[in-house]
DNA sequence: ATCATAAAGGATAAAATTATCCTTTATTAT
DNA sequence: ATAATAAAGGATAATTTTATCCTTTATGAT
């Protein structure tokens, strides 16, 4: 029997709540989070599951393991079908960065076009915010670039942290 | 009669085209836009009304008095009813900034919390992002500070070419 | 070969964002 | 006072994003 509380007769103000984020969508953040979790277990030999990693990074875990099947197409991690199958990296996901997953998931909206939306800005012609934004991202491409996602996963702690660190 | 376009068979398709931006919601960037607009018609002494402001900021202009409800609300411009009426900035608005707009319409997403969407995310227990979100953020923070919007809208170019560069 | 397991994929639903329409309220001109 | 104008506000719809469920496919264990 489901219990149900007070704020569930709000759900748009709760919503509004927990919203206190952005610059990444929230799949994005998700698989953020998805590809750190299958680095730091495969750094102890581990293939995980959907619904594990779901449930480690605090996601629902079917929208999870729709997130996995873009970073899997687009080789940002492996997997495995059947028993003792799941997702893991090897060598050949070693030099992926946060770049590459946030490109896989947001594609390069973070990156390219204006900010403004506007259709004619260009280095010619620019919008109001044209030269500072190419700054940010210069900065954000750098922060994305700067460590691989196996160093990232080695600098979360320890496996007992992990949840408390991803969720 | 309403023609109908072959793309319009396929709106998925056509709106990932379209979306070739983010870091401010749509929302977001059409109220940069409009109040961007309203300072430089403010600069000759002209209020205008929020189907003028739709029209030259190519946006839906219902969509874009809702917009500019909540800027009136947040005190970012001014408004007036009335025949005569409509939105303009004055004085007390002088020193407003992009932030400000960006801070009534989207809120402090952009500027505060977890980027991966952490619970445990704090100084002391930083995520893999944390000191590199806060670097990118003071930049942003920066970006949007640095100029108050009457010299952004002086920055635009005159009357003739406005529609160009807000569209 | 058969069964169990887990990812892949398709179809559908819920929630949030973006967009439209219509009524009400305030203000000005006549 | 009355009519005309424009913002404010409410209700509703379309689209996009996020989430769920169920079937199919591949793989390993027995």
């Amino acid at each position: 029997m489901k219990i149900s509380f007070i704020w569930d007769s709000f759900p748009d103000l709760v919503s509004r709540v927990k919203k206190l984020i952005h610059m990444f969508s929230k799949t994005c953040q998700y698989a953020i989070k998805a590809v750190i979790y299958i680095h730091k277990q495969s750094l102890e030999g581990k293939k995980v599951g959907a619904k594990e990693i779901g449930q480690e990074i605090d996601a629902p875990d079917a929208f999870t393991a729709k997130i996995l099947q873009v970073l899997v197409r687009q080789h940002v991690v492996g997997s495995f079908k059947g028993p003792t199958g799941g997702f893991f990296v090897d060598k050949s996901h070693e030099s992926k960065t946060l770049k590459d997953v946030v490109l896989a998931i947001d594609g390069d909206q973070l990156f390219q076009g204006c900010s403004l939306g506007l259709n004619q800005c260009s280095e010619e012609n620019p919008c109001p915010l044209h030269f500072e934004i190419k700054n940010v991202r210069t900065k954000i491409i750098n922060m994305l670039t700067i460590k691989s996602l196996k160093q990232l996963a080695e600098e979360v702690g320890d496996g007992t942290t992990v949840l408390a660190r991803l969720a």
